[in-house]
DNA sequence: CTGAAAGCGCTTACAG
DNA sequence: CTGAAAGCGCTTACAG
């Protein structure tokens, strides 16, 4: 592995420094013969164009980031195959990073992340809901701006007051409410809601989606049936346990996620219920094999590929700077019933 | 956005470009005061390091590049999430491309890795079993090392004669065996296999370990237990369907994924069969949720995040550059029964 | 500890 | 179409 670079190519093609570099920099000014003749001195010489130098230069295509708090769950895999997809096509690259709910590492990774000069990051996934993380927000597309990189939310809403950071999102609250329809068309009345307590993105919306929903179908929301629970199986199982022991007549469960919705079966079952005659449920996010439990999991849908498409699409300028909100889809199964 | 460089930095703390540059390149031997003022300045200009000039002149890490298939499965967020976990640790970011199986884009994608002089390029995931690939991956290994770079194969056994790439693997034969043992101890002998055709290292290794495991037991291999289906679950189910209408006589079906897994149990429960009573199923991959079908699916449950873990501990040369081979976990739960 | 200078590898006006 | 030269933004011996 002898370096070998520009220069060493132009001296074994005797031609210019300049003339070289136009052969590789795609520059059609060059004649033909001499197109070949460097191009066989590169191969002669085992030359590699640096696309470190080339970026350098601004030349070269700029990366694009994905900044997740954690690879894992439905969001990740599809959301960054979106982005890899319309990436890839255009010729750029993406850069994986998560920050595992560290706000440190988030703002270092930021912070390396602009020194690399990439086109823009996508910051994916729920988020908390307090000011604190606005301002951080904000203050992450002001440094990012600095280098004329560009901050796009991706899988929650834009941020009250700044409208100059986009947002790609889901309906999440429509999405819930497409649950709740389905069961107040089944005639329950006494719906429970299974969820993680708010204080992020998703928890809030989903949750507000369930109340609002209920408020529109004239249901009052009963406090004793909204119900806290980590987005755990376990967690669900524990917490259904406890909804159902309580007496408080729910007869169905709108869950947060699939995993708490598992977990309900579970709980369920655990007190020998039979699902769905004695307990409707319905989950969200529509994971692999949901729809092969018994009964097949009722549940949302949500575009997470296509998130991940109109935001690299977005980040890459080939769609406007614009916000988006995608709708989901109900996918109707076994688990919701006649009350 | 006005770009500002180091030279600017520099003059405007009134020192040279050289000591500007010693305090952000981390030299210890600068004045305190000195360094206070070049820190002050370059927060007055809105000075950011460019990462794309120090990377070219040799400083700064170089990424690790993660090359797949697709990203998609349960092989890659846990995988990728483990390369991330390491490399996150120690200051490297990571290249995520996906090649969509087409064998032109994975060779563009190793040049522009290459142009960019990633460290390494880690080739995950399952891979043609033929020569082509193993030329095509020898010529990777080659045109990489060029630029000290390195090809570490994840999720697939080192390629024969191909000392230098080094492989990062887990032991489907082994994985498949335990499953095949199970069954056998439950008394088991016409244990049927479904999954895909040979052609690719994963269905390959997979369909080995079964034929293998047989025949450790005294049992002959019969080809009419051994059907060919595509990884998902509706092919399975049509395979199994197939199978069990075939009057082979299988009393239980180990099958090459848990998708396919989960195919068998709409196919036996199609045939009006009580699973597991009438039917074993046993999987392989324990994807999320499959415990809780019913019955819980048992199954082999692969170290994907440990594979991840392990390559970019090699890629970074934080481990020794030798291949690896991982264990798999056995999981019993239900759906494995006494014949 | 600090600076002047050469260098990393490429690109791009500017003149022919 | 081709070349000499300046430049991109940083780093690092080499002398103080």
């Amino acid at each position: 592995m002898v370096p070998v670079n520009l220069r060493d190519v132009a001296a074994h093609a005797r031609v210019s420094l300049a003339t070289a570099s136009r052969v590789f920099a795609g520059n059609a000014n060059v004649q033909p013969a001499i197109k070949e003749r460097v191009l066989a001195s590169a191969e002669a010489l085992g030359y590699v164009v640096n696309g470190l130098a080339r970026a350098m230069t601004g030349r070269g295509p700029r990366s694009i980031a994905f900044v997740v708090r954690a690879m894992i769950g439905p969001t990740f895999a599809s959301l960054a195959a979106g982005v890899e997809s319309v990436a890839g096509k255009n010729g750029h690259l993406v850069l994986m990073c998560a920050t595992d709910g560290d706000e440190q590492r988030e703002r270092e990774l930021i912070g390396v992340l602009r020194e690399l000069r990439v086109k823009a990051v996508l910051l994916v996934g729920s988020t908390e809901t307090d000011a604190a993380f606005d301002e951080r927000a904000a203050g992450y597309a002001r440094d990012l701006a600095q280098v004329g990189a560009t901050l796009i939310l991706c899988g929650r809403p834009p941020i009250m007051g700044q409208g100059d950071i986009v947002s790609v999102d889901y309906d999440q609250r429509s999405g819930i409410g497409a649950g709740v329809d389905e069961l107040v068309a089944l005639g329950h009345r006494r719906i429970a809601y299974v969820g993680e307590a708010r204080g992020m993105t998703t928890a809030e919306q989903r949750l507000d989606g369930y109340t609002a929903a209920l408020v529109r179908h004239g249901i009052t929301p009963d406090p004793a049936l909204m119900r806290v629970a980590a987005n755990s199986e376990a967690d669900g199982a524990r917490a259904v346990d406890e909804l159902l022991r309580s007496g408080v007549g729910a007869t169905a469960v709108v869950a947060m996620t699939d995993n708490i919705a598992v977990g309900a079966y579970r709980a369920a079952r655990g007190q020998g219920l039979t699902l769905p005659d004695d307990l409707s449920i319905i989950g969200f996010d529509d994971v692999p094999v949901v729809a092969d439990l018994t009964p097949g999991l009722t549940t949302v849908h949500p575009p997470f590929f296509e998130v991940g498409v109109r935001a690299a699409e977005i980040a890459l300028g080939v769609a406007p700077a614009a916000d988006v909100l995608l709708q989901t889809r109900f996918m109707r199964r076994g688990s919701a019933a006649p009350v």
